[in-house]
DNA sequence: AACCAAAATGAGCACGTGAACATTTGACAA
DNA sequence: TTGTCAAATGTTCACGTGCTCATTTTGGTT
């Protein structure tokens, strides 16, 4: 019987005067019920909940929000959702919204097409959201033009401070600045740099990092290897270095920084497969840390970035009632494991 | 000027009637406009456009979805969504979301306490969804007696058939069963298995799939080693085995059978240690496809879920017309690579 | 100019709820 | 009993939209 009423209502739950009407009480009093206010009679309160399971009763969120005004959501723009920091990310903003109450409305932005964030906010804007978080993988074409949808707090994933929204990131830039800096700290002036894709933004930003930090401390850098941050690529580039380390010489390295862990894992496998030891003779670091129980004894010194962290701090700042527009930059913690060696003296 | 009449709105948009008393027009024809109805003439198109633009209009959802029943939006509940498989589930339901036009509404279930169906439905169903998709990755504990809230079609995550709603998931079961087969057939009656933990759904249905094919096949099945999805616990699982093989004799195994690739990967990595060949001395198999790209030369011979098929499947469940209740199993694909040797004569 | 069909536009209603305010009920003291 | 006060309950309103139906305007034909 229930489930016809149900079905016969056009798919719609029944209403709260529905409710009401079978309790015979009125309307608001179902309401209070629902909303556990404490002014109903013990009484009453039972007879209204036994009508609301009979009828299968559903509060319209439609009808709660079009008087209350919050959605008690926020919207969160994916370009791609399998990289592997998004996964943390989507983490964070996932749990500050858990203890916000607050649920996270996804919209994925398509494979081929180019990620102008003014369709991703558009296409946002028209759902129950209260503020909206943009993830910014690949450059955006709009970056710089793009004006947020006017009412909805907005807030992009990006290393590029904007004039307009707030913007959030690892420090992918300060990330290498730190691995330069700690391999130069133990003494390899010569190292090797392996990059990610030339496409990807915090590629640039990690190669960035590292050039300038050799800048300031008056180092050559030497050039550039690329990879495409698998681990196929860091042992195609491990197998030069190891040419170069195995034909010796003054500018012989003595290390390697590698963009990311699967690529430093590909460099450890072909130096070693060279009869290279990693680190008595060749030192390795990665970024990302994010070998944690996938490979056996992992113990690769690397860098680790407070990605939970981020997706905090997007969530506060799209709900947030500040309309300061920041540039957040989210530092990383060396994780020293045992692939780099004490060189000095 | 505009931003201030927004924010003494009380943080909510402008209304199409202030939008059209700016235009000069009646609700209704901004209401056309906004829909992108044939019937309304360029000019007026043009001045009211003008007026949603200088008054930042955002039409409410709330509204909007009051008048018109659906919210074109799906609920989703994880319980981790860190686990390998889910990701890519994910991955299947926002592209199908996608292709509907719908949003992906997401939950995250706390991390200690219980998970159970009923808390997780009921939170949902006062968010504006129109189904909603449960992910159960640990046996909830009110599994058996949950009752769907009504008026919302509940798909629910899980190997397990249920009494009143969809379920489904990768065929786990079928895995093992494939895969021991795989391993019969070329020879390898005396293999290992090992399986993942205890409190895991995949693995016990994992184990049994491989103790029933062997018991239908007429094998003894040796005892099983027990894992934890870790490569570091195939590690120590591989040395076992090692000295099994080392050992000799006529129960010395000649294949492995790993509940995932990680483990697999701590299997082999073992057995290399120890001086055995894979797959000249044993061959391994794992499950999940999980290590392209993140470890060089992946050569493990595996199985594929269609994790992205799940996802889609559930999306159109939890959308679908149809009120019939299935459980449903999607079958997974061999990958063979080389570390499977076939000793058939 | 007069007329008519078609197109464009406007008016009013209903959707389901929470808040503010008004009314009724009940308990208790005088 | 009567009066008083607090608690419980009911009434009314507004939120912003899409749909139906009525009205006005437009453009073309006689």
């Amino acid at each position: 019987m229930e489930g016809m009423d149900q079905q016969t209502r056009n798919g719609r739950s029944a209403s709260a005067a529905e409710v009401a009407a079978l309790a015979g009480v009125s309307r608001q009093t179902v309401s209070r019920v629902v909303n556990g206010m404490p002014n109903v009679t013990e009484k009453t309160r039972k007879r209204v909940l036994a009508a609301m399971e009979e009828l299968g009763f559903r509060p319209s969120f439609a009808g709660a929000a079009l008087r209350g005004g919050s959605y008690r959501s926020i919207g969160l723009c994916m370009y791609n959702i399998t990289r592997v920091g998004n996964l943390a990310t989507l983490e964070g903003i996932m749990q500050a919204a858990r203890e916000h109450d607050f649920a996270v409305t996804m919209i994925e932005m398509g494979g081929d097409k180019p990620y102008a964030l003014a369709d991703a906010s558009r296409r946002m804007v028209e759902r129950p959201v209260d503020g909206m978080i943009l993830n910014m993988n690949r450059m955006a074409p709009d970056f710089e033009e793009f004006v947020p949808q006017p009412g909805v707090r907005t807030v992009i994933l990006s290393m590029y401070a904007h004039p307009r929204c707030t913007t959030i990131d690892s420090d992918q830039y300060g990330s290498c600045e730190l691995l330069t800096n700690y391999l130069l700290e133990h003494g390899h002036s010569n190292m090797r740099f392996v990059a990610g894709p030339e496409n990807s933004i915090s590629s640039r930003f990690r190669e960035a990092g590292w050039r300038d930090t050799l800048g300031r401390a008056h180092v050559d850098a030497a050039p550039m290897l690329r990879g495409d941050w698998s681990a196929d690529s860091g042992y195609a580039m491990g197998e030069r270095i190891a040419a170069e380390v195995l034909a010796g010489g003054s500018q012989t390295p003595t290390a390697v920084l590698a963009a990311n862990d699967q690529m430093a894992l590909g460099v450890i496998a072909a130096l070693e497969n060279a009869g290279l030891s990693v680190p008595d003779d060749v030192s390795v670091v990665g970024i990302d840390d994010a070998l944690e129980g996938l490979v056996p004894h992992n113990r690769l010194t690397t860098l680790r970035f407070d990605l939970r962290g981020v997706g905090k701090l997007a969530f506060e700042a799209a709900i947030g009632e500040s309309s300061s527009i920041e540039a957040i930059h989210v530092p990383s913690t060396l994780v020293e494991r045992s692939t780099v060696r004490d060189i000095r003296g």
